[in-house]
DNA sequence: TTTGGCGAAATCCTATAGGATATTTGATCC
DNA sequence: GGATCAAATATCCTATAGGATTTCGCCAAA
């Protein structure tokens, strides 16, 4: 993950950035995908072996910004593992803190966003499967919170996206139409730049978000 | 840090936690006492000499927890660095940030928040050195962010809360009564249980002290 | 005086090997 | 049959060595 504090331009020339990141891109997106499965040991023998590449510093490197976001826990001597799945208490809190940032960037963003960015929202609302529309719905979060111009907000969203992402993904969640309809509610806010609008139609999305997930969970 | 959604309890053994632990809380004291100012250059092999300690991979380690932190920037092949000292628009974004969350752990603060914790808050309110307030302050915001009961509000802000302290380091700011006042003011709310006031409270602290800090910024 | 290039030093990045520790498994005893 | 203990395994932790890259000082030329 990128600095919380420095922003770096994008248009940086494509440098080697190192096998720590290119590890830590592919792990992270195994956990994501499930291939990982949530409260799994992760060996580190075994990700060497399997990536062709040394353990260190790249595996220990990539698994400790792993630890920071968040996807793995280390214990002494006894090596990582994957985050147990969220329980009750961590979806309430994390979607308090979504209901705390989210309608703020979105109002932000109906204020200060950028034409370009707003037209490519728009234009990604086409959700076909369920892999697709997962991956939409992170990417229509992080638009709007890269739209609200402050990079603590966005990075913080982003953090917290992946575990949003994970739990959906456990229970294959497939309730999508109605979470299509809120976006495009969003939408339209922000295209008519009324920051109100987009703050309450972002409050009242993510607490009928946390409504249909919170269904999955039993305990 | 702990992980962003994995809570350990407090009462646990003394596990001897590896030396990555402990070379990142002494680094990390290290750049919060300003001992390594910002935009300086952290060489690993120095710190390696100095801590006595080999350099994989607990340096890398300890430098990749701080890089997540947003303490430290890594560059390929050209080592770590101090982040350098926020400017104007960074001190805009963070205060943004704090005024969305910090407030609202004030009002579940005082409607949660347990008795021992806020005899603790109340009897910690002595500030002779400067040093002494910057620590006392930060502990004054954690306490009331753990009484929140959100673990991810109370690590964000306690990861804000080391850059602000860097930054009012920079200027020995020595602006300490009027802020000792606001504290007493949210202390008494929250003594009350009066959710509403604290947060007003909290609101207008946050407020003043961007105002006490701006001005130390002339970019 | 400033600018461009060159070389040496410092630094980081990666790989391998040995020591220490937690976990697991199996056998034994109650 | 269940529990306890001990050995074996798997894993992590640390140290050292070699290769690659950046950076800084120096010198020459415009």
């Amino acid at each position: 993950m990128a600095s919380a504090l420095n922003e770096a331009s994008d248009r940086l020339i494509a440098r080697p950035s190192g096998l720590a990141e290119e590890v830590y891109r592919r792990v992270r997106a195994d956990i994501m995908s499930l291939k990982i499965p949530p409260d799994t040991r992760v060996s580190v023998d075994s990700l060497a072996r399997e990536l062709g590449v040394s353990q260190t510093p790249i595996l220990r490197e990539a698994l400790s910004m792993l630890e920071a976001n968040g996807l793995v826990s280390k214990r002494h001597f006894a090596g990582y593992a994957t985050s147990p799945r969220m329980d009750r208490a961590q979806l309430d809190e994390l979607f308090e803190f979504r209901l705390l940032i989210e309608p703020h960037a979105a109002r932000k963003a109906a204020e200060a966003m950028a034409e370009p960015d707003l037209a490519l929202l728009a234009s990604g609302e086409a959700a076909p499967s369920h892999d697709a529309f997962a991956d939409m719905d992170t990417e229509f979060h992080r638009l709007i919170a890269q739209g609200a111009g402050n990079h603590l907000i966005a990075d913080s969203l982003a953090r917290l996206h992946i575990h949003v992402h994970i739990f959906r993904s456990c229970f294959r969640s497939e309730i999508t139409e109605e979470a299509v309809r809120e976006h495009t509610a969003i939408i339209a806010a922000l295209q008519a730049r009324n920051g109100a609008h987009a703050e309450a139609a972002m409050r009242r999305h993510i607490e009928r978000s946390y409504g249909r997930l919170r269904d999955f969970i039993k305990d």
